[in-house]
DNA sequence: GGTCTCCATGTGATTATATAACATTACATA
DNA sequence: TATGTAATGTTATATAATCACATGGAGACC
């Protein structure tokens, strides 16, 4: 599955659904999260490497216990805490990010700066795309300000059907 | 717990964080699901009217699980798809809607017409409030407009602390 | 009224997702 | 080298959700 998702991103040439050369994302991401556990102090070690290199793979939300298998595949331990320890540590420091809707994860796109993410779930081809979202630009904000709520995170998914599986859904 | 959050409620008088008169959420939640389910042909049958009014009686997200707990109090059936099956026909039709993030499931406030559902998350007295949320207005819609995505479905949910809570949450 | 069909409910078993608790190891550094 | 802290490993368990199949009940139709 691995070998045939990235052709598929090789050949389609999508990031999640945008044009983009997918043979460097993983060479790319790992890099970048070098640089910024290197510059912040936090330990990069060879499981959470491990990890994010599996989530950079391809542009779709991984379960942990999908991941947990690769883990054991590859001689890490092989029981749950591995995998959310590890997936804990990507999703604080902002390298990746939970899908709520398919309790799944999917690596950051570009952790270098903070930002609030929001994602496109195409239920048919299961690739999740991540796109800025200003916070504070839609309806959640005028009632947030509204009642004095203080918004400290924010889940912002849409499911639907990505261009190029529009043929699929309507046949 | 049920007596306390009630009570909780009517005295503070919030719809979520909104002030409202709290006692009528329930028989007015009813009523309006009554209505709505004979004029469509609907069966609102007793588990999904018990589901619903448990639903109703606070402004929180309740898990399958505790729903079950009440459910086999009630001599209804207690296995979990009895409570998912009503949660699905109560989602399904407008009713309720399931918070992701909570992994948990809430009355919709305004059931009679469709829309776009949001909602804050406190995460210190655990009310989520409902938000009407324009969809495409945000940064998503013109994402998915550039990509060619159809929207099918959105979860927008804003965790923090509410106005009530923020005195406890900066002690 | 009979009976057929569809939908809803009940139940047991299983799968999927996530965390608690505690022992052990690796790392930094004093 | 001693010591504190963070990371990992492992067992067990909690929580969430679905599958598969049997039973029951309301309406449609004759």
């Amino acid at each position: 599955m691995t070998s045939e998702s990235s052709k598929i991103n090789s050949a389609a040439g999508l990031l999640g659904f945008a044009q983009h050369n997918h043979s460097t994302c993983v060479s790319d991401g790992l890099a970048t999260a070098e640089t910024r556990c290197a510059a912040e102090g936090l330990r990069f070690t060879p499981v959470r490497r491990k990890v994010l290199e599996l989530l950079l793979q391809n542009h779709r939300a991984l379960g942990a216990y999908t991941i947990l298998d690769r883990l054991r595949e590859d001689g890490f331990g092989s029981q749950p805490p591995v995998a959310y320890r590890a997936l804990d540590f990507l999703v604080a420091n902002g390298l990746a990010h939970k899908i709520e809707r398919l309790n799944a994860f999917i690596a950051c796109v570009h952790p270098s700066h903070s930002h609030t993410p929001a994602f496109m779930i195409c239920r048919l081809c299961d690739t999740v795309a991540e796109a800025q979202s200003s916070s504070g630009s839609w309806a959640l904000g005028d009632a947030a300000r509204a009642t004095g709520f203080r918004i400290e995170r924010t889940v912002v998914e849409a499911e639907g059907v990505c261009h190029a599986c529009v043929d699929k859904a309507d046949a």
